[in-house]
DNA sequence: AAGCCGGGGAT
DNA sequence: ATCCCAGGCTT
């Protein structure tokens, strides 16, 4: 039995060579999705959207999990489903409401686009999730990846899948070499995909294959001797698993640092809210700059109100800091405290502006970092006042 | 084709 | 600290 596994896979990849877009006999490729089926079935994870047989909550997941890890997800997803129970529901709903329930989860677009999409499917599929890849693709914030995973899970349509989970476990299984995530490799990689994707069940297949990159072909440690199709795999057989996928350098990392103002006036505190297409679009935050360089700390504390919204402060004392990143941006937010003086705020290099009591900010959606930097301000102008 | 977008968990 | 993650959009 074993030994003809390893005849089996020593075939697959002989053929593998010669054509790379059909890389399994029709016998070998039946065995692998029969493994990786009942591998997925025994042994896969509980989580909110699985068979639920909901479109819509499928699309909401996809989307949620575009480029983030599914713990993160999970209260994300259980949140948004109960205050926007149905496609209708969230096509109608604010749109800053739907940003509120983002925050925190990161690329804030995703959030805009998902509620765009609601909207068409109301205006141009009669309120249905579509089923075709096509349709799907005309969809905002709908890629192939996604489209291709509401596709199968939603509908059992047999249509691919290739995201960073998969591109890792079809490197692996077939040494594709280069980058798997441009260029020729990616190409290939795709339609191997489409080559493996079974008429039965495709649904399950394509999640397994996720599921195994998840919890057994690893980045770092994966987990050879449980795999349930390890005898199909040319890059263990070889000794190579670690060595795919061959993704490129990183590009460096820039350090950067911002100046963030919490201006008071009649106990109340300044907002902006960000344009809707730069960075943490439709969110708000305090008056925030770019240090220039050369520029001081105390200078950049005085240009952000301004610059902003055209309130003129005084400076007082800086509240503390805190480092984040943003892809390959290393930023230090620096906070300083400042009286207004001068000047009707107005959104002038941003979407709105804000007078916030201490007690009412929870309708307003911050970013995390600026969450945790308005804590502590608020902390800090409380300990002020117990002084007083 | 390359650059850009956030945040958190794992290592 | 660094890497990585259920990617898609813009240029």
């Amino acid at each position: 039995m074993e030994r003809e596994s390893e005849l089996t896979a020593t075939a697959a990849h002989s053929y593998a060579v010669s054509n790379m877009n059909q890389p399994f006999s029709d016998a070998q490729r039946r065995d692998f999705q029969r493994a990786l089926l009942a591998w997925y079935r025994r042994d896969k994870r509980t989580l909110p959207w699985r068979d639920i047989d909901n479109p819509y909550a499928v699309l909401v997941s996809e989307v949620m999990l575009q480029q983030t890890q599914v713990a993160t997800v999970i209260p994300y997803f259980e949140r948004f489903l109960a205050r926007f129970p149905t496609v209708e529901s969230l096509a109608s709903s604010p749109t800053d409401d739907v940003i509120h329930h983002w925050q925190g989860l990161g690329y804030y677009s995703r959030a805009r686009n998902l509620q765009n999409a609601a909207r068409a499917v109301v205006e141009r599929f009669d309120g249905i999730i579509p089923r075709d890849v096509e349709q799907l693709l005309s969809l905002p914030g709908v890629g192939r990846y996604t489209a291709g995973a509401v596709s199968s899970v939603a509908y059992g349509e047999p249509a691919p899948i290739l995201d960073g989970n998969v591109m890792r476990v079809l490197t692996r299984l077939f040494c594709i070499e280069g980058n798997p995530k441009s260029g020729k490799a990616h190409r290939a990689l795709w339609e191997i995909a489409e080559s493996l994707v079974p008429r039965e069940s495709p649904g399950d297949f394509n999640v397994g294959l996720m599921e195994l990159g998840a919890l057994l072909c690893t980045p770092t440690k994966p987990s050879c001797g449980d795999c349930p199709v390890s005898t199909h795999c040319l890059a263990r057989e070889r000794y190579e698993v670690t060595q795919f996928p061959q993704l490129p350098p990183r590009p460096e990392t820039v350090s950067v640092e911002d100046i963030a103002v919490i201006v008071w006036k009649d106990g109340r505190f300044l907002l902006t809210k960000r344009p809707v297409d730069k960075r943490w679009g439709g969110l708000w935050e305090l008056p925030r700059v770019r240090r220039l360089e050369g520029e001081s700390l105390e200078d950049a504390a005085t240009r952000a109100p301004m610059q902003r919204c055209g309130v003129e402060v005084r400076v007082k004392e800086p509240f503390g800091a805190m480092r984040h990143a943003v892809t390959r941006y290393r930023i230090r937010l620096h906070g300083f405290v400042a009286e207004w003086v001068s000047g009707e705020a107005s959104a002038v290099e941003c979407e709105a502006v804000a007078w916030v009591e201490s007690e009412g900010l929870e309708p307003y959606a911050l970013s995390s970092p600026q969450r945790k930097l308005l804590k502590l301000a608020i902390e800090e102008a409380d300990q002020a006042r117990l002084f007083q």
